[in-house]
DNA sequence: TGCCGGTGTAAGTAAGCGCTTACATCGTTT
DNA sequence: AAACGATGTAAGCGCTTACTTACACCGGCA
């Protein structure tokens, strides 16, 4: 009666396999890649610590498998063309908040990040930066549409993804990796607006800000 | 021969207490609190594993220390008032310019804050959102008082701060600290321009703008 | 039926950790 | 000259860590 639980088997990336990743994905964004012991992720996981060496050579393996699953990046990259037929702040608007859905729904991969980068040199750098320059990218685009249009000033594309970016990632920084909920008010949609309003009129071009 | 080295005692805040804060600042930031050993601390100040104790009664005490010694803020708001006096686009360069080269100075400590905010949560946290809302409250401050002169539009001057405040972190964050440097060019200037083209852009009055 | 893959328990390894103790040394102060 | 305070060396304590080995079990499949 000390055996298997009947779990059943379903190939390499099993249940097991899973839960281990999901458990571990928590734990190290809580305490640290060095603050979550092998022996904690395995009991959080309901599972043996020898197993989770079964399916992980290593607890570094272990943590470069979680931190390069994530591709949410498409997603975004799909709603492009919707906003490019919205008018312009309310585009603005909708895509700050598809951005901000989807940085609190990899909220845990965000944290490990950003706390595991200076550690893990070249890895984990690699993969940060190809989400970041991509991220830019698919917004330098929005931009870049826009402007051929007509819509938009003659600032530089690239730039103006880079503050946009900033702009939201410091909300979502601030609200959900150090918890500063309520700064003012608890009402993310009115923070949204008052951000696009102020970056919808510093890219607008001015013979369509006149009008 | 095996003795002290020779080193002046200068009272409690020597030179030696110094190069431990010193060097521990260091490590904690590339190698993380739970990575950097109090061994590998004292050997890189070059000093004995023992001393360290004798100035510190724990690691965590250490840490407290380090994070709890860094007041840039009154520099930043000290310079407001001559902010004011500028051209508005002009004011927000110098002030960008003001808070990056504050952000670079205090790379170690924003590192740390950032990486181990989510295992320390009450005296780190406290710490930084004390940062945090005062840095914010200083440049809506910086706005507000605009307002009132007619130059800006009727946006809420803490949004901007934020938004300001944004642009300019996430700027910092992903070349110093990312060591994403050499995005587009290494031109630190030209994007505290264009940043803050389009911030002005978005936040002059309506009529200051037409003139 | 018998094997096999995945899991469990139990025990243990070598290394590193934060931190302590005991004692020697050296410069400065009294 | 003697005491003192800050530092050094050496050893080690108790604990945790990532990771391993050996063996038992159990369900599904040939």
């Amino acid at each position: 009666m000390t055996g298997g639980k009947g779990i059943k088997s379903l190939g390499p990336y099993d249940s097991t396999h899973e839960r281990i990743l999901e458990t571990a994905l928590g734990l190290f964004s809580t305490k640290g890649y060095q603050g979550a012991s092998t022996r904690e992720i395995a009991q959080e996981a309901g599972i043996a610590e020898v197993t989770l060496f079964r399916h992980f050579p290593s607890k570094e393996k272990l943590l470069q498998e979680i931190l390069s699953r994530f591709s949410v990046l498409p997603a975004l990259k799909a709603y492009i063309p919707a906003a490019l037929e919205l008018p312009y702040e309310e585009a603005l608007v909708s895509l700050a908040d598809h951005l901000l859905d989807t940085l609190v729904q990899i909220k845990d991969w965000v944290r490990i990040m950003q706390a595991e980068v200076q550690r893990s040199p070249e890895k984990l750098l690699t993969v940060f930066h190809g989400f970041i320059d991509d991220l830019f990218e698919t917004y330098a685009s929005f931009f870049r549409e826009l402007q051929q249009r007509g819509t938009l000033g003659d600032f530089d594309p690239e730039y103006a993804a880079r503050a946009f970016h900033g702009i939201v990632f410091c909300y979502f920084s601030i609200e959900e990796l150090l918890h500063r909920k309520r700064y003012k008010a608890n009402d993310r949609g009115e923070a949204i607006r008052q951000f696009m309003r102020i970056f919808a009129l510093g890219t607008v071009s001015r013979t369509a800000a006149e009008a």
